[in-house]
DNA sequence: TTGAAAGCGCTAACAA
DNA sequence: TTGTTAGCGCTTTCAA
């Protein structure tokens, strides 16, 4: 037992190589379990490194191998439920793989992204994962000419730089929208995003819209919102707007947890569910579970996305390959809060 | 304009001052707006770099400076509701600050942690901010010895390595023994997460059966569960719960999630809530607002506790500092699922 | 199986 | 205001 004092300065692969008597090259041989080494120095090396407490300084390492094990996850919130879920599916692909994920946030802010995009390419990750389509000029050219494994995920309505996993927001609501056109509901309400800043959010109303209009429907009221989803705002939107239009027999919440609130209003009220009026979200979150109802939904893969993007990454960690497109088609759940077809 | 061919080889510095035709030193100044460099140079240098899409290398940058501008925030899981608010704490303590945070996911397995940190701390990172006060002896080794500002947060109850911010969720849960003994609930029972793996809720379970305890009550009943917390789980173990021990008046749940869905079956199926059947959670999340009613509950300063962290990190970047303990006292909040004391 | 030398791309410190 | 020199702590490459 040698008498240890804390370190001021880092302790360095020298100090090391100096407490075992071998040269600096072999203790980082020992410490990567690369080449030969001896038995012998080997178990003497790693004794005195965990003796010693010593952190290899990756920076060091990555500068001098221009090899570093990070995969940059840049989403826009934390706190979006779907977004655990996607780091999920990524965790989980990058367990037992030297790689590990680093989050980025942006806040939905495209020049936020811009910069978060710039930091993490300037520490020049193994992979970068970004979510969406929708970037600046400058962001998307400076993924393009990273030189990177590039994954936009979530959406594939538009132009990827690189490869892309996701699925189509517009086409989930115009399967909602024929799925309520073929129910036989008429007038429907939508409770969501005050659209902008969240652009699967706008995709999926936009296509909602348009998707009733070729069924010769028009939305016929709606109210949005700004800021973040909850219950709450679910069940107040909800009452301005059943107030507002007595008459509607649908409501498609832009997601299940506005849609969540929403519903327990309309039981609370004893509206007569789905016979009178139907319910919709998005997304098939399920830490909602013990609601009275199941609301209907369309799951938007999120577990699944991160770990086929993080597949991705692995997949062309060190040879370069052509843009791969993974296009998901989620299934509508009818829960109980929505009429079969007609 | 000149003709931009994407490079295979990432640009370096060198690149830009051959193209801007001053010296490698001073694109650095231009592009850390370090030193006194003119106006004419500078836009040269600034138009060059946006020109070629050059992204500076941190990692290199990082060693010769020895300064890395990333908090490391290490927490067992991304979605378990409470570590997204911290998140958001900290971000925005750090936006408008040269420091990004950093996640790492431990899946609340001591072994896990300690890799995590070992990685971490192997990128040098300018603060490490670490859920929870329990670790391997080898993580708290590592950590006391970093020579980096340590921040453990959320709970104040056991032996920091450094610097912590948090509440006792031991007293949390004496407060709310005290309350519910104080407003003459006699026969309580519990619902929450099997002991072991989450630190913080364990304590809360045993500082509210001690409080019981000195109260002369003994817990009734109880239903433990595995895995996540849904709202489904808390509707399923409730009505096991109930069923068993139909005489409960009181049911303390381990979270806000689990509560809302027992809530929700109390009130389903006719409860005289709070007068017959109290209800309580912790946490005091407010994605839940939109239930018929508020549960009871006390909130677990979240967000603060991670503004708070992130000051903490800030303020010891360059001078070293003594230890800090920063203990919150949140206020129980009743709700309407509670009883006032008698 | 081990070691020595060179250099990754940047910045600190100093010189001009 | 600008440039030069010498590393930062590792890994690569080549030699012993």
């Amino acid at each position: 037992m040698t008498d240890t004092i804390p370190p001021r300065r880092p302790l360095t692969l020298r100090d090391v190589s100096e407490a075992a008597g071998v040269s600096e090259m072999t203790v980082s041989r020992v410490l990567r379990n690369r080449g030969d080494v001896s038995a012998a120095t080997r178990e003497r090396v790693l004794e005195k490194a965990r003796e010693m407490g010593y952190v290899p300084n990756k920076i060091a390492g990555a500068l001098a191998s221009s090899r570093v094990n990070l995969v940059a996850v840049v989403i826009p919130s934390i706190s979006n439920m779907v977004f655990p879920d996607v780091m999920g599916g990524i965790s989980s692909a990058l367990e037992d793989t030297p790689l590990q994920p680093v989050v980025g946030l942006t806040s939905y802010k495209p020049e936020k992204e811009e910069q978060v995009l710039y930091e993490m390419l300037s520490w020049r990750p193994s992979g970068m994962i970004v979510a969406g389509l929708e970037h600046t000029e400058a962001s998307r050219a400076m993924l393009a000419v990273s030189g990177v494994p590039v994954i936009e995920i979530m959406d594939t309505d538009g132009e990827p730089v690189d490869c892309c996993v996701g699925i189509s927001h517009r086409s989930a609501a115009q399967d909602m929208a024929d799925a309520i056109v073929d129910a036989g509901y008429r007038r429907i309400g939508f409770v969501g995003t005050a659209l902008g800043m969240d652009h699967r959010a706008r995709k999926r109303f936009e296509g909602f819209v348009a998707q009733l209009g070729k069924r010769g429907l028009e939305l016929e009221d709606r109210e949005f919102y700004e800021g973040g989803s909850g219950m709450a705002k679910g069940r107040e939107l909800t009452e301005v707007l059943l107030k507002r239009s007595p008459d509607l027999d649908f409501i498609y919440y832009s997601n299940d947890i506005v849609g969540a609130g929403g519903m327990l209003y309309c039981i609370e009220k004893g509206y007569d569910i789905p016979n009178k009026l139907g319910l919709a979200g998005f997304n098939g979150v399920d830490i909602l579970g013990g609601q009275p109802m199941r609301l209907a939904t369309i799951d938007s893969c999120r577990a699944e996305i991160g770990k086929l993007a993080a597949g991705l990454v692995l997949s062309r960690m060190d040879t370069s390959k052509a843009s791969e497109l993974v296009k998901l088609s989620p299934k509508l759940d009818r829960g109980d809060t929505m009429r079969e077809p007609l």
